[in-house]
DNA sequence: CGCTTAATTGACGTTAACGTCAATACATGC
DNA sequence: GCATGTATTGACGTTAACGTCAATTAAGCG
């Protein structure tokens, strides 16, 4: 019996070692394994070798695009959560609709953060056009 | 003679103390002093009390900014020299313009990955939101 | 089955970005 | 002119996020 097919729609392709998700994402083994000790990925073990299956594949996505945005690992444990949060009760869809909002607040306050960067950055831009320009006339 | 009156233009109200500036951005002095350390600002001495101008104002405001954008130290003072580069020869504008392109990448491409953060959380703000219709009908 | 390659665990090292003293100097109001 | 508050300069401590290395274990293969 081969346990880790168990379930019937889990083939070969949705099952990955750690070294290919770490090629994957240009990430080291270490990383992945410092990831799945902080809790942020749970992968399967055949033994004591780590599988991995889709949804651990996913997260890591969203871990980095998470350092990405600049979180930290805890935020980005918080923000993970979101994902798999219980909304079978009122309370708890109450309760994750909060969380959400409050990080839709604050990923919306970095948006108006990189947009003023963005503006200053384009006056940069074309002040440094008009004076090349100017220079080599 | 006040010799850090010196400047016609410079009153009162365009010089701050270290305290004045933690308060005001409600960060510690042990920090200003770790930035001036590592050259992102330049404050002025008064014997060997800081005395911070406009633009050392400006550039923490900058280094905060960018901060809140997830960047390092280091990548903050490159994008600080930014604001202070020559511009009086050519092949100088030229490299500016290069760097600031290369900026502006780097922003705009944090800027996608915000917007898709952003949309997914608003998914799944619409999501709850449904749930809780149902679950309170 | 022995060899090579891949994976695991534990321990210690490292870098960035400050925090936290402690000792000392400066300034200032009463 | 002295107590009291503010500033400065080391020096060492701390946390996050891994890197590095060594010792084992497990897996594939000719």
């Amino acid at each position: 019996m081969d346990r880790i097919l168990e379930k019937p729609a889990e083939k070969k392709q949705d099952l990955f070692s750690i070294a290919e998700l770490a090629d994957e994402f240009s990430i080291s083994t270490r990383t992945i394994r410092f990831y799945e000790s902080k809790g942020l990925i749970i992968p399967d073990r055949v033994g004591t070798t780590r599988v991995f299956r889709r949804r651990d594949r996913t997260r890591l996505l969203l871990i980095l695009r998470g350092k990405r945005l600049g979180f930290s690992l805890s935020e980005i444990s918080d923000y993970l959560e979101l994902y798999d949060a219980d909304n079978t009760q009122a309370t708890q869809t109450q309760h994750l609709l909060e969380r959400v909002n409050s990080r839709l607040s604050m990923l919306r306050a970095q948006k108006e953060d990189l947009e003023i960067a963005v503006k200053e950055l384009e006056a940069m831009q074309e002040y440094a056009l008009q004076q090349l320009e100017k220079q080599t006339s």
